[in-house]
Formats: structure tokens, sequence, C-alpha cells
DNA sequence: TAACTCACG
DNA sequence: ACGTACGTGAGTTAC
């Protein structure tokens, strides 16, 4: 349940300055407030660990209820002389501190309390109020506890109805009568002459509210009692009347501005030390650190000159033996020609290794020392840290020479310490963490630098706990990508070509009639001018806008199927289209020798995925039937031999359910149901057997917004349905997946006080989102919280799999194709097909096992789109 | 180069 | 009152 924090600004203030001794700056400014006050705050930070928190002040010039009572504060003395301008101070500070500060003209710290705290409540959350005011104690419910301040400030006692009862015999409702009866001398509120706290006490307890006493007048004991009674009751009801908390006022707020914020270095220590607040200095930073604060803040490594060897063919043969023989620690860089996947080849190594540097040129060495340097490269034994291990296999493997021995993948090792970073080439590996110029001259003093950084890399990753993830996990798999890209996959060029003569003529004969109906030539592939012609010309409804004009894609398209002939004929033609140029001219362009060889990007999803890139094979069409054709080109490169594919069944939803121990859908998946059909059994209140497959259909929906961060309007727009709709499908789903509802909002919580979330392999994501001043900003973060630690976990397991599956493939004759996030495509000669398909299943369900079973389903075919269902025998 | 559109999980 | 599902890459047009 979100946290929200409200703290009662003038009533922490009057106790701090009461409470403190006479603190003052060097140049005497009165500070006991802003240390009283700051120490309490972040200790309640700390020990709270608020969602949403909120100072709330007074303003009252001309109160609300002096307007009702003109005694109402009238003997309330001047503020005193050191406090006044400390509010100032806290405001200044607790500006910085970005903790969301509310006051209103006209009212009191008290009323914007109790609203924020009833809106709060409305939406859910477990609200904490502090205050010295005991007048809070009317907003105690079941989800609201007041802290009163005891002796000094930062000392709190929290008061919840039973702590009230216990205390006080009194229900939350009755503080006003309280206050009716006693009056309270520090607002000049009167109450009745003569009755104090116990007398008051004794009477509600026996007659409930005020009205009550004064209904049962006659029954009250004692003479005196009874006549102030019958002559105040006026005043008793005005001053009852005083005493409650306003909640109807004009404060414009959302509770999205009071969201919390870690506050950040940079704005913060400059302004306590301009109060000279040097202990609450101190205090902020053993709070502040170690908590995901951003790295690389401080580049501290001096790169120093680590002079270059200059060696003979004879130097080679021994300074590469004594490398091997000593295991000296290499870090390598490397220039070439080409890319490593288009037999491209190395031009010449920078090696960095005890304080020296040196060039190895391919030009100015023997084959004997090219030689031994291959061995050296192959040996397990010699550590070598390297920029980017993937390309450096591959320029390798195009000279026959194997990678062994990589300890740390620089490239890899920054992008799991800040996976949104941008680049991780060289230079800027080097200057995350290099304070002098860095320039990298030569191939040596690249090497040169990158060694001397490299500690730095090692020691962040440790810090972070990314130690597992970066060597067991991405560096292995970086070799295993390294030999998938090598292979490629065999593509059917021929096949490929004629399919796209059949596409062409059909696109010719859309583009004509198009014309014809538009009774105009245009370009079709042009956004703007087909608005023009649907919208202008031919007065179509306009539905949705871009930014630049009217909006074209296929859902606004849809809409308009039957508004006009054009449109079925644009929405072929763009299907086409599409196929045509990505597909068609795209892969095609793509294929050498026979075969398409991608590249996985291994550093630039935020999630942990992979990602395939020139051409990308994990995009190539499936949903439609006549983009699926498209599939038969891709084939085993080897005659005879079949394609098999392996398909996590569910895989982000099982991980849901192992997060959030959810007894339904945990139950679901162990019992081998149906998910999406449970899911709307569940739902819609009905059985198993009841489920149409419309319900089924909105299920899996809901299913699959979940993983997202679900939306009302995502929900309603998947489905074309209401919002209504949509949020009572919602409304349903998380009154019988209350698991996944308490681990959502638990995963979201937790993003905000530590800044980040992280997977079950710990790979780390920071979410800066979550910190924005734009609330469509923030709430992107809290769906990126949501769907990280479930995409990121997918990703992880496939990752491990892979590298069990590229190890138990081994003996067999087969290899490693593709990787499309949750499916594996390899190819197999088929006497080995039943033992691979066994080694795939074994690995990829095992790979690390959650708290509900893994499943994965195999395909065979000749090709990738006659696939059948394949299972292996025992 | 940005914006739009659309292919995949 | 507003702008919204998560993660990618590629082709095209138009500035």
């Amino acid at each position: 349940m979100p946290r929200m924090v409200i703290l009662d600004g003038n009533s922490l203030v009057y106790r701090a300055f009461y409470a403190l001794p006479t603190l003052t700056t060097a140049d005497g400014r009165p500070t006991n407030v802003l240390h009283g006050f700051l120490t309490m705050l972040f200790r309640l930070e700390q020990e709270q660990q608020p969602d949403y928190w909120v100072v709330a002040f007074d303003k009252t010039k001309a109160t609300v209820r002096i307007e009702q009572y003109a005694g109402y504060k009238a003997q309330r003395k001047e503020t005193p002389e050191g406090l006044r301008p400390q509010f100032d101070y806290l405001k200044d500070v607790l500006t910085e501190l970005e903790v969301p500060m509310l006051e209103l003209a006209g009212y009191e710290a008290d009323d914007l309390i109790a609203v924020v705290a009833k809106q709060a409540e409305a939406q859910g959350m477990e609200v904490q109020v502090y205050t010295g005011d005991r007048d809070a104690l009317q907003l105690i419910s079941p989800k609201t506890n007041i802290y009163l301040t005891k002796k000094g400030i930062s000392e709190v006692e929290c008061y919840d109805e039973h702590a009230l009862w216990e205390r006080y015999q009194l229900r939350p409702y009755q503080i006003i009568d309280l206050k009716g009866l006693m009056g309270d001398s520090s607002d000049n509120i009167p109450g009745v002459p003569g009755i104090g706290e116990k007398t008051a006490l004794k009477l509600l307890l026996e007659f409930e509210t005020v009205e009550g006493v004064l209904a049962n007048v006659d029954k009250v004991s004692g003479k005196k009692v009874q006549s102030n009674l019958k002559e105040f009751a006026d005043q008793a009801i005005l001053s009852k009347k005083l005493a409650t908390m306003l909640t109807e006022v004009p404060l414009v707020f959302s509770l999205d501005d009071l969201v919390y914020r870690r506050s950040q270095a940079n704005k913060v220590l400059p302004v306590l030390l301009k109060y000279d607040l040097r202990n609450v200095t101190r205090l902020w930073q053993e709070r502040h650190k170690d908590n995901g604060e951003p790295i690389g803040e401080s580049p501290d490594v001096l790169l120093e000159d680590w002079p270059e060897r200059k060696l003979t063919d004879a130097d080679w043969l021994a300074q590469i033996d004594q490398w091997r023989e000593r295991k000296d620690p290499l870090t390598l860089a490397c220039r070439y020609e080409g890319t490593g996947l288009q037999g491209g080849h190395w031009l010449e190594w920078g090696i960095a290794t005890l304080g020296e540097s040196f060039t190895f040129a391919r030009e100015v060495v023997s084959a004997e020392v090219l030689k031994a340097w291959s061995e050296l490269m192959g040996d397990d034994h010699v550590p070598k840290t390297v920029a980017d291990s993937k390309t450096v296999a591959l320029l390798l493997a195009n000279e026959g020479t194997c990678l062994k021995g990589v300890v740390l993948d620089m490239s890899l090792a920054s992008y799991l310490i800040q996976s949104s970073r941008p680049k991780f080439a060289p230079l800027d590996l080097v200057k995350e963490y290099v304070a002098n110029q860095a320039v990298f001259e030569n191939v040596a003093t690249e090497a040169a630098a990158l060694a001397q950084v490299a500690p730095k890399f090692e020691e962040e990753i440790h810090s972070l706990g990314l130690a597992h993830l970066l060597h067991e996990i991405e560096e292995p798999l970086s070799l295993v990508l390294a030999q998938v890209e090598r292979h490629g996959i065999a593509v059917d060029a021929e096949k490929l070509s004629s399919f796209g003569e059949g596409i062409s003529i059909t696109l010719k004969q859309l583009e004509n009639g198009i014309y014809a109906l538009a009774e105009e030539t245009f370009n079709i592939n042009s956004p703007k001018q087909l608005g023009i012609i649907l919208f202008e010309k031919l007065g179509l409804p306009t539905a949705k806008k871009t930014k630049t004009g009217y909006s074209t894609d296929a859902e606004t398209l849809e809409e308009l199927r039957l508004a006009h002939p054009v449109v079925a004929k644009i929405l072929d033609y763009r299907q086409l289209n599409k196929l045509m140029s990505t597909y068609v001219n795209g892969l095609l362009a793509q294929v050498k020798d026979g075969r398409i060889h991608t590249t996985f990007q291994q550093t630039v999803a935020t999630t942990g995925r992979l990602s395939s890139t020139e051409p990308n094979l994990q995009n190539i069409p499936m949903r439609l039937e006549q983009g699926r054709q498209l599939r038969k080109v891709f084939h085993p490169t080897e005659p005879g031999w079949v394609l098999l594919s392996a398909d996590y069944s569910q895989i982000e939803l099982r991980i849901l359910a192992h997060y959030s121990q959810d007894p339904l859908l945990c139950e679901s998946f162990s019992l081998g149901q149906d998910v999406h059909t449970r899911t709307a059994a569940e739902v819609f209140g009905i059985s198993l057997d009841a489920v149409t497959s419309e319900m089924r259909r909105s299920a899996k929906a809901v299913n699959f917004g979940l993983v997202y961060g679900l939306t009302e309007f995502g929900l309603s727009r998947d489905l074309g349905i209401p919002r209504k709709e949509s949020k009572f499908y919602i409304e349903q789903y998380f009154k019988r997946y209350s698991g996944v509802k308490q681990y959502l909002e638990n995963v979201v919580a937790k993003a905000k006080q530590e800044g980040q979330v992280h997977t079950l392999l710990n790979r780390l994501r920071r979410i800066p989102e979550l910190l924005s001043s734009n609330r469509v900003q923030r709430q992107f973060g809290e769906r990126i919280a949501m769907n990280t630690p479930v995409q990121g976990t997918a990703a992880d397991i496939m990752k491990l799999a892979m590298i069990k599956v590229a190890e138990g493939l081994k003996p067999y004759r087969a290899a490693m194709l593709l990787q499309v996030h949750d499916e594996l495509l390899l190819q197999v000669a088929p006497e080995d097909l039943q033992s691979v398909a066994r080694v795939l299943i074994e690995a990829m369900e095992n790979a690390f096992p959650l708290s509900v079973p893994m499943t994965v389903e195999c395909k065979v075919g000749p090709n990738w789109y006659d696939m059948q269902s394949f299972k292996p025998m025992e």
C-alpha cells in the first residue's frame, strides 16, 4: 500500500523552536528550527520510506475561522523574534530537498492536512500525519495514523484508533467534541468554562458528543458543570465547529505532485551549507549515500602514460611466450577493416599490461609470430580485458582463431552499470572515469587507457552486485552470439525474389486502383499527401491527429474502411508495400552466399533483451498470413537438415506468478491450465467451461497489459471497448488476483524509493523518469517499474538458456540460428533431432527454475513457415 | 534528422 | 485537463 506522509509545518516548526537551544549561523541567523525539523524529516524519510509526502503550512492573514469567531486565536502572541525568518529558511531548504509544500491563503495547515489525508485515503494509501497538535487526532482512521511529537521534536508517538481509545476512551470523531467542551487555549477556542480534559472525557464517555451532552444536561453530575453547560451551550457548539478540520477547501493539487523524490546532492549540499548546517549535512549524506546514486559523477582516474615498447620479430615471440607463461593480464584494443561479420580483418592490436603498451601490427610480424599470437588469444589462462568481445571474437574467427580467457568486457560492464546509456565505444568508456583529456592517438594508447579504467568498471560491477550477471552470463553469451552471427541463417534468395514479384504485381494493381478512386496520382507512402486526399479531397471524417497533421495509421484507416472504397485498398497497399520494402528488398540486400548474418546487439535494450540489426531478424512477419508466408524462405543450410524451434510458453506471466506468488496465477501454471481461459473464468466469475472465446480474448489482453503496466486506456484501446468496461475488467482482475496487485504496487513503491528496479538475476535499470516533474513521465516511470523486472527476467533466463544450449549442442550436428526473445531457432541433422530437442528443452526449462514450472514447446520443419509441433521421445 | 508507420516479442 | 499501455529496428517522406 503506498504511503503518504503529511507534516504539519507550522506545528513542527514551533515545536522545534521551543525544544531546541538557540543555534545560529556564523553571521548570526537563527537556525535551531532547521536543525530540529530536518533531523526529524530525515529520520522519518529513512524509517517510513514515504511514497508521497508533503509539508503543509498555515497562511493565515484572515482565516476562514476569524469570519466565524472574532476571538479565534486573538490572544495568540506575535511570532517570536528568532522564529519568523526561519520559516523562509526552511522553505528554502525544503525546495532544494524536493519536498512538496502546500499552503493556501486563509487556511491553516490543519485544513490542508485533512484534505490531503482524505484524498490519499480515497486512493487507497496509508496515511501518516506528523504534528504536535492533538486536533489532528480527529483524522485517525483504519488507514490514517497520527504521530504526535513527544518531548522535543524528534521523538514521536503513534496514535491509531486503538491507541486513542486506550489513552482517552475516545473515537476519532469525538476529538472535536472534546475541544468543544474543554476548549483550546492555544487557539483561543473557548469551550465551556469549568470543563477541563477530565470532565470532558467523562461526559463524552457517557454521552458521546457535545450534542449528546447538551441534550442530557440534566443528567450531568455537578451543579456548576451543569449550569455552565446550559449557559455556554452555544459556545460549546461553536467551539466544536472551530475545532473541526475543514475538508471543503478550494485546494488545487494532484497527489502526483506530492510524490516522493530522492533529493539530489548538487542541490541539497549548497543550501545546507548556506545555513551552516554541518550536522544536518552529515546526516543527509549518511542517509543518501550508497542508495542508487548515479555513478560516474566524479571521474577520478588520471591517465598515465604507459610507454610503448617496440618489438622485433624475435622479441615478439619471447614476449608472447612470457605473457602466456606468466599469465599476464592483457588489455586489448583493435583496429580493423571491414566488419567482424563480413569477413573483416584486424590490422593492428594495442596491448596494455603492467604499465607498458605495445602495438601488434599484422604488417610487421612474421607468420610464426602470428601463429603464436593466435595461440595466445585462444589461451583460456591468459586473462584478457576488451571493450567489445563479440567483435573481437568475430575478427579472430575470421583468421581461424578462437578468443578465450576474456575476464572483462568493458562495454558489457558499462551496459550493466547503466543500461540506458547511448554509447559503449571505447573512448566513451574511458571518459566515464577519466579526469584528464582522453584521446586515442594510436591503438596502444587506447589499450593503455582502457587498462587503467578497467579496475573502475570491475569495482562498480562488484559494488552493484552485477559480477555474476556480467561474468557468468553476458560475457559467455557474447561468444555464443558471435558463433550464431557468424553461422548465419540460410535464405532462399530466388524464392524471396519470386515472392517479391508476386507482391509487385498486386501492388501495382492496388496503386492504380487507388489513383482511380482518388481521381489523381499521389505518393501513397507520404502520410501527408495521403491525409490530404482522404480528409480534404474525399472529406472522410478525421478521428486522430498527429503533431504534424492527419493521422493515417492502420488503426485510423480501419475505422474508415467502410467510409470509402479507397481505404481498404490503401490498407492492403500499406501491408504489401511493407513486405516489399522492408522484407523482400531489405532481406535480399543482406543475403551473402545464400545466408543472412544478423548482428545481435547486446548493449542496446534497457531491459536486458537482445536486439537484432542489419537486418532485424527478430521481426519477420508472423501475425498475418500474407507476411507469414515469407518465413518459407528461411531454411537449414545443409540439405536434409531441419529447422527446430523452441518457444517458452507464457514466460512473462510465469515470471509475474513467481514474483507475486499470487495463489491463483501460480495454481493456474502448476495445473498446466490455459492461463487466459483461467483468467477469464476468474474475471467473469464463471466456470472454465463457460468461458467463451470472446471472454478469453479479453482476458488475454488483460494478461498482456499486466506485464506492460495495465492502464484503462491501453486496455480499452486494445480491445476496442469503452473505458468503463476496461476499468471493470481491471477491477475484477485485481479483486481475484490480489497478489498480483500487491506485487505491482510494491514494485512501484520500491522503485520510487530506490530510483531503480532489478530483475531476478539482479540486472539493474535506473528509472530517472520516476523523478520527473512531469506527471506523464512519472507514470511512464511507474509502468517501466512494473514491466522491466518481468521482461528483463525473461531476457536473463533466455540468455542463461542460450549458454547452456550452446554447450549442450557441441556433441551434435546442430547449430543455433536465431533468438527471438522467447524463441530459439536451430538447425539440426535429422539423426540428432531427438537428442538435440531433449537438450534444448532441458536447458531452457531448467535454465533458472522458478516457483512455477517453465514449459517449452518445440516445432520442426523444412523451413520457418512449415513448422509442426514436435515432442521428443523420453 | 525527425516524424510517421509498421513488423516482431 | 491531459496524454497513456512494455521493449525493439527499418523504410519512407519531408524538413
